[in-house]
DNA sequence: GATCCTTGTTCGCACCGTTA
DNA sequence: TAACGGTGCGAACAAGGATC
């Protein structure tokens, strides 16, 4: 794609603000950057110095009839690193700019890395030093060696960004975690307005070669209000009694008392209830009942004692794996000990656990909480952690009690509705032109996992009209079970949990064999996700109206009655470009992001989803821009009336909703795409756990999160006897 | 070894009430 | 009135696994 770039580019496409245009050769697209950097005064007068990037990737789309290819762009910030640059574990980027006589303002810049080597063990030998690979690539554009000493650079990249003819030009991209003391005061990201001003000037330096996309057209469709953090975690109990059964058991498992407290306050507030007070000699009783309409919860508080303890770790055992399994056995049999208990056996059971956070241990082998919750889910107990309380404060380190019972508030609800699959239904689903009714929204993904947690399971996900959650179909269970029973049984030592492509696609077909009954069905999948396993939904292979995840057995027609298929994309990759919108036809009007449901005026089978706008976003950032000033409110004057005037906002993060895209693959002769893909967005509204949309639609949402339930390998075998 | 794409890590975001 | 804070989600970036 670099290559395709035309090198005259930068001197057509105009300058904006001071700076022109430069091109970069990097691995992956072309780019453009903005040069000279442009400066921004600190208070104490440090100039921090950012540049304006422009990414172009060339992009394939699936169901166009005409193969046109879309040149999506991207525009962010790349801001300047002024000071010492250290990474241990990761790369630095730095850019390289060709200090060649016959340079000139069309000479390609560079772009390379940086890794840090470290010295022998007990030594301070450690340096910067290039990245053989990129380093090698990057002695190709030029005729002379043209590296600057990394340890140098890292050093000190300031010198280098102004040099005084002793050192070579370069740059050192700043990004966080390049050192304690390393800041910037630049924001990130790219404003809409910015972003539309950019994009015109390419545009009209590229019109020879392409035109810009048909503008997508707003189409009204009814999503779910934002519901309050109250009404939030008030839980639907009747939804929540057909998900788990009408009689549910909560363990607490409490270290300190203040987190008793605050547990015991949530499950009741939880359930509608008013928490009573803890005897005031400080025993705890055995138990709580809360009865109501549909669900009776019987809550039982137990210390956490040794369960919660670092593991014992052998570091004799020089086998990652085995040393892992001598350490967790004990726990799990302690676990499944402590929890164990035949006189609630098949009752439904839920577990809040407070643990200490992987930053309490010593190392992640030492942090006892999979090896806790493999044990609990053995016995069918789903899992919540909580960690300890910190110190009553508003200084780092310490929290309020306002914030304490925010975040068991959070893990509750993470307990009682996501991981139970509670989930809402859209109030008025499909679009007011072509409402839906009664329609099932299917889900497929595929967990992948590496290293301990390996992991290439397939998964289906179903949301019918009459139920209010999530049931979940594995490959090694045969029926369609409540969500939370399908993350319970993740745990067992003997589920297949790597399958092949083949059986990936086989189990997809078994899945839709399944669900076709003749009623409607929207089939919901991402492209990232699948497509590796099922090549018959890539781009390329993705044929209108058929199903084939293989794409050489295509599923017979005859099988797939009342079933419509939504492919989705997201961002990744720059897969779907960024976007800015403006209200009518005038572009020179205000111009922000939108968040709606979008239709291509251009591709009757592709809609578009983009979120609400992010309340920061509203504040005026979308709107202003980091080189045009804007006409704002600038401050308060002595008598505290705002105070209006032209202003710059260099310094304001600017934060981008991406861009959904949602391809109808295949639906009835008769049916209005928009409604259905309208539905696909209307389902990121319908998390009862999270107020504000999700990326992906809620049965996709629920999929990924699987992913975070697999445990690593050593944990799913049985507790051997000699064990603990 | 090249390429594709998932995974890991870090930090910013909204949320919304409290506190200085 | 501005700043703060815990949490899950999300963006950005980089690492590295999978596959040919």
């Amino acid at each position: 794609m670099y290559f395709g770039l035309p090198s005259g580019l930068t001197r057509t496409v105009k300058k904006y603000g001071v700076s022109a245009w430069r091109r970069v050769a990097t691995e992956h697209g072309a780019e453009l950057i903005s040069w000279p950097p442009r400066g921004c005064l600190s208070v104490n007068g440090t100039e921090y110095l950012w540049s304006y990037t422009l990414r172009l990737t060339l992009q394939n789309h699936a169901l166009s009839p005409e193969q046109d290819a879309l040149i999506h762009t991207r525009v962010g910030t790349r801001r300047w690193a002024r000071s010492n640059a250290w990474d241990g574990q990761r790369g630095i980027s730095a850019y390289l700019f060709t200090p060649s006589p016959w340079a000139n303002n069309a000479s390609p810049f560079g772009r390379a890395q940086m890794k840090w080597q470290p010295g022998p063990k007990g030594k301070r030998e450690g340096k910067m030093v290039w990245d053989d690979v990129l380093a090698a690539t990057m002695a190709r554009f030029t005729s002379h060696a043209f590296l600057p000493s990394a340890p140098d650079l890292a050093a000190n990249p300031g010198e280098f960004l102004k040099p005084d003819g002793s050192v070579r030009l370069a740059g050192v991209v700043f990004r966080d975690g390049l050192g304690e003391h390393s800041h910037h005061i630049v924001g990130t990201g790219a404003s809409a307005r910015d972003r539309w001003q950019i994009f015109r000037q390419l545009a009209s330096g590229l019109k020879d070669i392409a035109a810009p996309d048909h503008a997508l057209q707003r189409t009204p469709v009814p999503v779910r209000p934002r519901p309050a953090a109250n009404d939030l975690l008030l839980i639907d109990q009747e939804a929540l009694a057909r998900a788990a059964g009408p009689r549910i058991i909560v363990d607490v498992l409490y270290d300190t008392r203040v987190m008793l407290v605050e547990l015991l306050t949530a499950l009741h507030k939880a359930l509608g209830q008013q928490a009573p007070a803890l005897p005031a000699d400080g025993t705890v009783p055995g138990e709580y009942v809360v009865r109501t309409a549909h669900l009776a919860t019987v809550i039982r508080p137990r210390p956490v004692a040794e369960i919660a303890a670092p593991l014992q770790v052998d570091h004799s055992i020089k086998r990652r794996k085995d040393r892992a399994l001598k350490a967790t056995s004990p726990r799990r049999a302690l676990t499944l000990q402590r929890l164990h208990d035949p006189d609630i056996a098949g009752l439904p059971r839920f577990a809040l656990v407070e643990m200490a956070g992987p930053k309490a241990f010593q190392s992640a082998e030492h942090d006892p909480k999979e090896a806790v919750k493999s044990a609990a889910a053995s016995l069918g107990v789903l899992t919540q952690n909580v960690t300890p309380p910190l110190p009553t404060g508003t200084l780092p380190g310490t929290e309020t009690k306002a914030t304490r019972t925010q975040r068991v508030n959070k893990a509750v609800l993470d307990l009682l509705t996501r991981q139970t699959g509670l989930l809402g239904h859209p109030d008025s689903p499909g679009t007011p032109a072509s409402p839906l009714t009664d329609v099932t929204t299917v889900g497929l993904w595929v967990v992948r996992r590496t290293k301990a947690h390996k992991a290439t399971l397939p998964l289906a996900i179903a949301h019918t009209p009459d139920e209010p959650f999530a049931r979940i179909r594995l490959p090694h269970t045969s029926s369609w079970v409540p969500f939370g029973q399908g993350l319970l049984t993740l745990a067992d030592y003997d589920i297949e949990r790597r399958l092949t492509d083949e059986q990936v696609c086989n189990f997809f077909g078994e899945v839709v064999e399944e669900i076709t009954d003749g009623s409607d069905i929207a089939l919901l999948t991402l492209a990232q996700n699948i497509r590796s396993a099922c090549s018959g939904l890539n781009n390329a292979l993705l044929q209108p109206d058929t199903l084939a995840f293989d794409p050489r057995q295509p599923l017979p027609e005859h099988r797939l009655k009342g079933l419509r298929h939504l492919r989705l994309r997201t961002d990744l990759r720059d897969e779907t470009s960024q976007h800015y919108s403006h209200r009518g036809e005038d572009e020179a009007g205000e111009v922000g992001v939108g968040s709606h449901f979008w239709r291509d005026p251009r591709r009757p089978r592709h809609y578009f989803s983009t979120a609400r706008k992010p309340a920061t976003a509203a504040g005026g950032s979308p709107r202003g821009s980091r080189i045009e000033a804007h006409w704002a409110c600038t401050g308060r004057d002595k008598d505290k009336n705002k105070t209006y005037g032209m202003k710059h906002e260099t310094r304001q993060d600017v934060w981008n909703p991406q861009l959904l895209e949602i391809a109808v693959a295949r639906h009835a002769p008769d049916d209005d795409p928009a409604a259905w893909a309208a539905l696909a967005h209307q389902q990121r509204y319908e998390a009862t756990h999270f107020s504000d949309p999700l990326v992906l639609p809620a049965v996709l949402h629920l999929g990924y999160t699987v992913s975070k339930h697999i445990l690593p390998t050593h944990l799913v075998e049985p507790v051997t006897e000699h064990d603990g």
